[in-house]
RNA sequence: GGGGCGUUAGCUCAGCACGGUAGAGCACCGGCCUUUUAAGCCGAGGGUCAUAGGUUCAAAUCCUAUACGCCCCA
């Protein structure tokens, strides 16, 4: 239909026919319109026998007619709205001329008021029996097919609104979407943590290894980058004395789409002072085991066919650990020999650059190795220093750091670890990250003195986590692909 | 970035291996029909077969490129 002009399509015309038709009588676009009754409300209504029996029981009812069976004098419909639908019937013979016009005029989609008493069809169905009906709205466009409905992935992300009037089951990724993160928000405050707002746009980019898009300040003549994390400006807060803070909100990055990528995604970030990654970890169990729990109303999932089970305690092993349990082939003895290392990479098509470290290597192994195969829900420590340059670094082994991340069915859900707030130590790494930057790594951090200079003004010891939500939902949802649990994903 | 698959009526899809006037169901329009529910029956209309080239007497169908989408790999 796109590519005709919106105004000739013949199925169009029609409509637009019909509504001129009646015009004279009947506004189309209504402003004032009678309040009606959700159809769940009516379904709970009929359960009692005698409005069921009351013919001077009227019921209410606005929403979109979603299908029309029209039989010589005699017609039934169906209205859905937002709780449900409800089938109203039309009888001719005992119906104003004037409505049984319009009705006989009305279009599948249209926007619609019906009114009358309840009934139960030969077939025990609930149905209002019509005495008024209105259309309310016109809708000039034909609805997708209404067996198949809409089925191409395409449109469904395109016209979302339109896979939302078609697809109950898309509601319902929605529904759980809400729900889940209200859950979320609820967990934080309850514990007490206060929920703040930082900002998108930054003067430089900062808090997590990306490329960042970039915007420009006209009146300032000032280049500004959409955010790729919030951590840094949150990491001021606690500076400035909030002891448990949180944000829901948006990052961007500028990176290809795939089924676990979007460009921009939402993530909780939090924080929490006098505490270390190992508190993070316990926290998050909790949490996760209360969102599964509210939405699902247990603590089993079926994703992709595979049973999750959120009961049991999360598995927890060292990044080491995990490289070893997933290679087969992997030397053990040799894990600290840079040679073997990257021979074996090579072998493997993993990817390595000449200046990259043995903790950069191990990293890359893991991620080739280790990451999808972490199905059940799986916390990874002891993570390289030089892939993790905001964090602590550990008491008693200087090459890592006091880190983790969190992984369900091969798909990292969140990073976390006990923050680094000695302000030298924080300005070498940034430096390092500087120092990628010139040898061509497009995702390393910039230096930010601004940052610098807040942890000298003395940040208490503190853990912060990161949590994707729209990964956590494909979990919740059983969603193969990011774009399901997004209402608008990004589309070239 | 590489590979595979897809794009035909408003929607859901056939047709393509083996080239020969573009098909079905739903929706829409007209007729019949007073308990249907993917209502039914009769009839009508509706297409730049994603786009651009090429091969051919003839291309939705074969070839090439491009666009968009889906899936897998990096």
């Amino acid at each position: 239909m796109d590519k005709k002009d919106n105004d000739t399509h013949r199925l169009i015309l029609e409509r637009r026919k019909k509504l001129n038709k009646l015009k004279d009588n009947n506004n189309f676009y209504r402003n004032i319109f009678p309040k009606g009754q959700t159809c769940a409300s009516i379904i709970e209504m009929s359960l009692d026998e005698k409005i069921l029996s009351n013919k001077n029981k009227e019921v209410v009812v606005n929403g979109r007619m979603m299908s029309k069976r029209v039989m010589g004098k005699s017609s039934f419909a169906n209205v859905k709205d937002e709780t449900g639908t409800i089938q109203f019937y039309v009888d001719k013979t005992d119906l104003n001329e004037e409505i049984f016009k319009v009705f006989k005029e009305s279009d599948i989609g249209d926007i619609v008021h019906v009114s009358g008493h309840l009934f139960k069809t030969k077939t025990d169905e609930l149905t209002i029996h019509v005495k008024n009906f209105e259309v309310v709205t016109k809708s000039l466009r034909p609805l997708p097919e209404k067996y198949h409905g809409l089925a191409d992935q395409e449109i469904k992300y395109r016209k979302r609104y339109l896979d939302l009037i078609c697809n109950d089951d898309t509601r319902n990724i929605f529904d759980i979407r809400f729900k889940a993160i209200r859950s979320i928000r609820n967990y934080f405050d309850e514990k007490g943590f206060i929920e703040v707002e930082t900002p998108m746009m930054h003067k430089i980019p900062g808090g997590a290894t990306a490329r960042p898009f970039i915007t420009h300040h006209n009146t300032l003549d000032m280049d500004l980058y959409m955010r790729i994390a919030p951590e840094l400006f949150l990491k001021r807060l606690i500076v400035g004395g909030f002891n448990k803070i949180f944000e829901i909100n948006r990052n961007f990055r500028n990176e290809g789409v795939s089924s676990k990528h979007n460009p921009e995604f939402t993530m909780v970030e939090f924080y929490k002072t006098f505490s270390t990654y190992i508190d993070m970890m316990n926290l998050t169990e909790e949490l996760i085991r209360k969102v599964v729990k509210e939405v699902k109303g247990s603590n089993k999932i079926i994703y992709q066919e595979q049973e999750l089970d959120f009961s049991k305690n999360f598995k927890r092993m060292t990044l080491i650990e995990s490289i070893l349990e997933f290679s087969d082939d992997l030397d053990k003895v040799k894990l600290l020999d840079e040679n073997y290392l990257r021979s074996y990479c090579k072998d493997k098509n993993i990817h390595i650059k000449n200046y990259q470290t043995i903790g950069e290597i191990h990293f890359s192994i893991f991620e080739k190795n280790v990451e999808s195969n972490l199905i059940e829900p799986t916390f990874i420590t002891e993570y390289p220093i030089e892939v993790s340059p905001l964090s602590r670094v550990n008491d008693k082994n200087k090459d890592i750091a006091d880190r983790f991340e969190f992984f369900i069915m091969g798909k990292e859900i969140a990073n976390g670890f006990s923050e680094l707030n000695d302000p030298d130590d924080q300005k070498r790494r940034f430096e390092k990250q500087v120092e990628l930057k010139d040898k061509g790594d497009n995702e390393a951090m910039y230096l930010d003195d601004d940052y610098i200079e807040a942890l000298e003004y003395g940040m208490p010891p503190t853990a912060g986590e990161g949590i994707g939500i729209d990964r956590l939902i494909m979990i919740l949802t059983d969603s193969p692909s990011i774009r399901e649990v997004l209402l608008f994903p990004l589309m070239r």
